[in-house]
RNA sequence: GGUCCCGUCGGUUAGUGGCCCAAGCCGCCGCGUUGUCAGCGCGGAGAUCGCCGGUUCGAAUCCGGCCGGGACCGCCA
């Protein structure tokens, strides 16, 4: 069937129309003043400080761009303007060296639009925030509004950015798996289960079995989104619900395919991150082409050296190894990143390829960012009698996981993926010591509100 | 789940048997200050020291339990 054709939207605007206000009548934003000088504008913010010296007064704001600064005479002093209420400022914008930013507003009109009455509860103007982290959660609403705060979701913001761009120019589609689900997708008893109507039902650990299936059906694909971890875990670097960075991709040739799509896409997320850092000294990382890659047992046999100690028959990496890696990676190859692959067979989900070479060895990959474990991937099983052999060489019943093993059925490539954890990626690259201050609302072992 | 550490004005830190009905800084309130910019100066208010019980002539301080928080480990992104 021929597509019918549709008159395009808003076709009987002219385009003149459409610019009149391109910007809708929001208020000017404080780094654009210098463009006004002369001119009467009108601003709106929150009151961050009143300074008050004998007969003037100075009256700074902070907008969502930055701050500007209010002039005027104790004449119009005004009792309103509490910390944190929102005020319309009409005012002339004049040229001022003392001000900072060089520009300042004279003559105002101010007004409250949103009165606060009562004390902020923590203290916001310093230039570092010094409350702890757990005052700072608790009143995570006005802690945010701390520039430090802001700043470290809007480079959040932007690596989301980067990993959505990356993958899009390389003809990945971008997807959305339910978070609502029958069965643990990797077995074990790390989910949440929740009342389903006349059933129970799971948050989604993963969207990995999902991003499979859709593997079958665009080639490959991504999704940013939230999984739930039910571990009671109380670390520093665990989140009960965090957003993670999914990609997984079809007709590769083995998991060093998927590897080589990771570096392009964190080059890319930092890339456009580092444009969000403005005149803050974040260490930004270079991603090495190609970052150095260990394989596991290799990995072990140079820690058991450094060590004194045989870690030779150890399955996993502990943090303390996955640190040491991330400072011998530094110091042997001016690293902050380290692939680990070719992890035990054993300790991965049924879904993993082995290595066709050493089979006690699967396709899979660990990525160390200074130290900690970021990234997980590898290739996955393709070939539906693997999957039924892998389930039942796990004890695994397939009941429940028929839909999904029904895309191996019925023609599936070679493929595999990589979960990025962007809130582990935002405190390692901020250097935050706990990956709660990297979640606007953390959820953890207790934590439930804000 | 295991081990260790910590709960003192709104925030942050001092005090670890009697000098403490608890001190400093930030914030708050008042007064002064015409160029502040983490404003400054002076004054003021604000804490039954997480909760319950115990030891002691006397407990913020010692002991036990509970609640809350943190770190590391196991496991994971």
């Amino acid at each position: 069937m021929a597509p019918r054709a549709r008159p395009r939207p808003h076709s009987d605007r002219t385009l003149e129309e459409h610019i009149v206000d391109p910007d809708f009548g929001f208020p000017i934003l404080s780094v654009n003043l210098l463009n006004h000088i002369g001119n009467t504008v009108r601003v709106s913010g929150w009151v961050q400080r009143v300074r008050r010296l004998g007969a003037l007064t100075f009256v700074v704001v902070r907008d969502p761009a930055g701050l500007l600064q209010v002039a005027m005479d104790r004449t119009d002093e005004r009792q309103d303007l509490t910390p944190e209420s929102v005020v319309v400022i009409r005012g002339q914008v004049v040229k001022e060296p003392r001000a900072p930013g060089g520009v300042e507003l004279r003559h105002p009109d101010i007004e409250v639009v949103s009165l606060v009455e009562d004390v902020v509860p923590i203290n916001l103007y310093t230039p570092a925030l010094a409350p702890h982290l757990n005052s700072l959660l608790d009143w995570r609403p006005l802690s945010l509004r701390h520039p430090s705060q802001r700043l470290i979701f809007r480079i959040q913001a932007a690596l989301a950015q980067g990993f959505r761009e990356s993958l899009r120019e390389k003809d990945f589609v971008e997807v959305h798996t339910p978070k609502l689900i029958a069965a643990a997708s990797e077995g074990g008893a790390d989910v949440f289960p929740v009342k389903y109507f006349e059933k129970t039902a799971y948050l989604a650990q993963s969207p990995q079995l999902y991003k499979q299936m859709m593997v079958g059906v665009f080639g490959r694909v991504f999704e940013v989104g939230p999984v739930f971890r039910a571990e009671p875990h109380a670390t520093s670097r665990h989140l009960s619900e965090y957003v993670s960075l999914d990609a997984e991709m079809g007709f590769i040739d083995n998991h060093r395919t998927v590897m080589g799509v990771l570096r392009h896409v964190l080059d890319v997320m930092l890339t456009v991150a580092a444009h969000h850092d403005g005149e803050n000294s974040i260490e930004w990382p270079m991603v090495p082409d190609p970052i150095p890659s260990l394989h596991f047992s290799q990995a072990l046999q140079l820690i058991s050296k450094a060590w004194g100690e045989d870690l030779g028959k150890e399955p996993d990496l502990s943090p303390a190894c996955e640190r040491w890696l991330g400072e011998w990676a530094k110091a042997r190859f001016g690293s902050d990143f380290l692939f680990v692959e070719g992890y035990p067979t054993s300790t991965r989900p049924f879904y993993t390829a082995r290595d066709p070479e050493q089979p006690l060895y699967s396709n899979s990959f660990d990525l160390l960012f200074r130290g900690q474990e970021i990234v997980t991937g590898g290739q996955r099983l393709h070939r539906y009698p693997d999957y039924v052999a892998a389930l039942a060489e796990r004890g695994m019943s397939a009941q429940g996981l028929e839909g999904y093993l029904r895309a191996f059925q019925f023609g599936m490539p070679a493929h595999g993926g990589f979960a990025i954890g962007l809130e582990r990626l935002t405190a390692r690259l901020l250097g935050l010591s706990n990956i709660r201050e990297a979640s606007l609302f953390p959820r953890d072992r207790t934590r439930l509100t804000p």
